[in-house]
DNA sequence: CCATAGGACCTTGCGCAA
DNA sequence: TTGCGCAAGGTCCTATGG
């Protein structure tokens, strides 16, 4: 993006046989000789020098491995959620942001999917409870024979072996979502970049807005 | 075919936590 | 002090438009 003039890539040490080059012909300067009392620890100096040098390339290879390892690591990752998420027909190529925001949509599905069904869950609950209790006061009154013969009607002979378990057909779609929560789930697709994922998703959820249950409890 | 844009990859310095 | 992760800047590669 912005184009510094400047060389930041520091022209030192550019790679190990720079460095090579650069110790070995620090080494070979002549000073030492004119100034003999303080050879010696000019010769530590150097060493010293060499060894921080070489202990710098050493320490930088294995950045440079490691950084390599935590790329890799970070494809595989990538990898995997790509294997994790729908990516639709043009799977062939995909950016690392792209895959990111697919991500990011797919999860905000689920959630609103799992959001669904917890309310659909606890609005069944609900109905079990309310028809449990009007059977109950039902059969305390000793109604229930009389009812039973009004409902069924005489369907009742034809199928007698399942008397005893019925079938009350829930319509969910009546009962649920009645507060506007459809205009939430189509606005919370994905970013601008990859809004046809969002859409896509959207119409993957017909299924359960149109669903009837049937609830089937003994009696 | 070439210029250019955009994305991926590499190297390296820096900051932070242990 | 040291190890580690992150980010910046540079390079390489590929797709695309003129």
């Amino acid at each position: 993006p912005c184009s510094n003039p400047l060389p930041l890539k520091p022209v030192f040490l550019q790679t190990v046989g720079d460095a090579d080059r650069l110790i070995t012909h620090e080494c070979e300067h002549g000073y030492a000789s004119t100034y003999p009392a303080t050879q010696i620890s000019l010769q530590q100096k150097q060493r010293k020098l060499k060894n921080r040098k070489l202990d710098n390339i050493h320490n930088r290879s294995a950045h440079n491995e490691l950084e390599k390892n935590r790329r890799a690591h970070l494809r595989l990752c990538l990898e995997r959620l790509k294997s994790l998420i729908p990516l639709g027909p043009d799977c062939s190529r995909h950016t690392t942001l792209g895959l990111l925001n697919k991500a990011k949509a797919h999860i905000k599905k689920l959630e609103e999917i799992d959001r669904r069904s917890q309310h659909q869950l606890e609005t069944l609950e609900r109905e079990q409870r309310h028809l449990q209790r009007q059977l109950a006061l039902l059969q305390t009154h000793g109604e229930w024979e009389r009812v039973r013969t009004d409902s069924l009607g005489s369907r009742m002979d034809s199928d007698r072996s399942e008397s005893d378990r019925e079938e009350i057909e829930v319509d969910v779609e009546s009962t649920e979502f009645s507060h506007g929560e459809m205009d939430s789930v189509s606005t919370s697709g994905a970013s601008d970049l990859d809004d046809h994922s969002s859409r896509q998703s959207s119409a993957s959820d017909e299924g359960y807005s149109t669903c009837s249950l049937k609830l089937a409890f003994s009696a």
